[in-house]
DNA sequence: CATGAATGAGAATTCATTCAT
DNA sequence: TATGAATGAATTCTCATTCAT
């Protein structure tokens, strides 16, 4: 009697949350939060200013998960890294070269974290996320430090350098409306960064 | 028919000029870009809103040359600091220190190196901004390079590397609406980052 | 060297107030709150939108002052009249025609009375509104029951009652689009009603 | 080619309706027509929104309806006790007591009497609502004024007054999330009110 | 017949910029 | 020349109503 909702209507409703936050993430890419205004949004993604409400009940919601959701992806794949074996150097170039390889193919988070968002509740969240992707390589920094691979130093301090060094490394070539075809200037650009943040985890001469 | 302007209404002039610039950057301090309207700039130096006009063509225009000329200012310490005679090293570990005190004291540049800017013109600066801030840091480590101070690597990807990684781990303590009173932790802080930065260089251990 | 305003400005800009009030009144008493909107307000007295608010920082403000300003007035008016010498029958009887009278001829607060606005904190405001209209007529209430002038009765209770009935009575006359010509008929129906609430306070037959 | 419809189908359809209803004025009673938007409504009944418009064709005429009926029923009951025997003061008490008792038990519709709705189509229903409520009441005045129970008067008046005092008198206790457990207060309350509107109708004391 | 996603027309509010005085 | 009132476009968010499935 209730008519239940077709596969393909699911699958339009998972796809337009997703289309949306993809198309929030194109807009800031392009253009940073300024550009992404919720008609921006609509407009890029083909639907009506309502909908979007159907989905995110504020813009602050959308963006705050944006970011979230983003940096958890980010998060993971480095945690990952970060916890197979061998020399913490070895696992911190890897990371760094990952995150870096990623965000030199495209429109990624690298920049959203230099923006500042119009809104006070998604500034708090990209702080949040900040600390979030810094304490990743406080670990394998600590654990440097532990096995004597790494000097003694603040961890915490180091990890916000190094998080530091490769986004600000990232954002020019990142930049919006820098959309040059990417090429394999990427890969040493990519061991260039990683090679600064080893070092400024003081590892060995070419570890 | 033309008025000729008196020496003394040009005092005047430049002052107001000075003065409007620095109630932007006040504001901006106290809250970001979101707070410094016309309107509040206008408030805070005890001018009219058309009086702002006189000066600034457009609100972009004031904002390009607040942070032009602080960022003149600031590279122009920092290259003092580089210029002087004695091993590269020192002079960026000086040049380091020198900004991140600087930074940690109060309503600075820091944070606004990280905000987007409402405007376009403004995000163009910021870029100009930052590379010329790079700049600074390139020469040293390139002479620490020839030197044989400092291993062989693209200066420039090291001078971003540098500058990402101070500003970044000086964001947190100075963001804004944090004005709590800074304390002996930040001299201690301002060392690990140069500390820091001074390996991301290679620099030889204890440098 | 600073301009002054104007006397003729000063005017101008005290009678925008109070045209954006007079204009917000009309249209509530035209259409009720859903017609007041502040595009339709600020059509009404000629004026942009934008320059609404340079008078009243929000709707909601605009209205709680409307609100509260013709209550004000109202209650002076009728402390006024309950404050004279005499017996307490014949200073309710004169407070119940007189705010009868003048509600009967002209766009007033009876109907904002009745109107749930859609702002919560309007709502409130009418509420206090209410209480403080009620406290005057209660106080002419005490005076006569103290007096014997009016049996024993809870004052606060026969104050709303007597609030309730006049405005009922009068809203149906004053509800908007009835916009028909005042006449005769209204000084007939301004005594009935006092009659009634007289009534309702006990008076003696005929006082 | 035409469906007919069951009896059991009917009687599924009269019982939505009715649980329409009811859903509506529940929300009403809970947070004024302000949160008695048609999908809150649907969620309240589970239904789906675009059932809501099977059964009523517009949100006015389903809020039309709702007052209709409701005051349908609350004069169907107050014109029973009406139709009693006896004194018209009574009667009247009686009346007014029934309704205030009602009243002041839960959800119901004195506020609503008072609200300003959305719509103007519901307003003049409103208006005529309160039209009939107040003929309901001019009824026994009529008669008690014909017994010489009650002065002459114009009845249409008086029960105008009535109606606004009784409601005015309840509405700051029935007024909407105010939720508060009812005490024996109201029984006072009740009583109160209907001494005053007895008296305001000129009964004889102690009536 | 039922569903609820989508629409689109407002509503309030903000703010850079202009211009009469 | 200085002032700040006025403008109006842009932005976020709401909700009655429609219609493809």
């Amino acid at each position: 009697m209730a008519y239940r909702r077709s596969p393909l209507m699911q699958e339009r409703l998972a796809d337009n949350r997703a289309r949306i936050l993809r198309a929030a993430r194109t807009l800031i890419a392009r253009g940073g939060f300024r550009e992404a205004s919720i008609a921006a949004v609509a407009r890029e993604v083909g639907l009506s200013i309502g909908a979007i409400y159907r989905y995110f009940p504020s813009k602050a919601v959308l963006f705050v998960e944006l970011l979230t959701s983003a940096v958890d992806h980010e998060c993971a794949v480095l945690q990952a890294i970060i916890d197979q074996p061998g020399p913490a150097s070895a696992r911190l170039r890897a990371a760094v070269m990952s995150f870096a390889e990623r965000a030199l193919k495209g429109p990624n988070l690298a920049y959203a974290f230099m923006a500042e968002p119009t809104d006070t509740e998604v500034e708090a969240t990209r702080i949040l996320c900040k600390r979030q992707f810094g304490a990743v390589f406080e670990q394998v920094l600590r654990e440097g430090i532990r096995r004597r691979e790494f000097p003694a130093q603040r961890a915490a301090v180091t990890a916000a350098c190094i998080v530091g060094a490769f986004t600000e490394a990232l954002v020019r070539p990142v930049a919006p409306r820098t959309s040059s075809p990417r090429n394999r200037g990427d890969a040493r650009l990519a061991r260039e960064i990683a090679d600064a943040c080893l070092r400024a985890a003081g590892a060995a001469a070419g570890a």
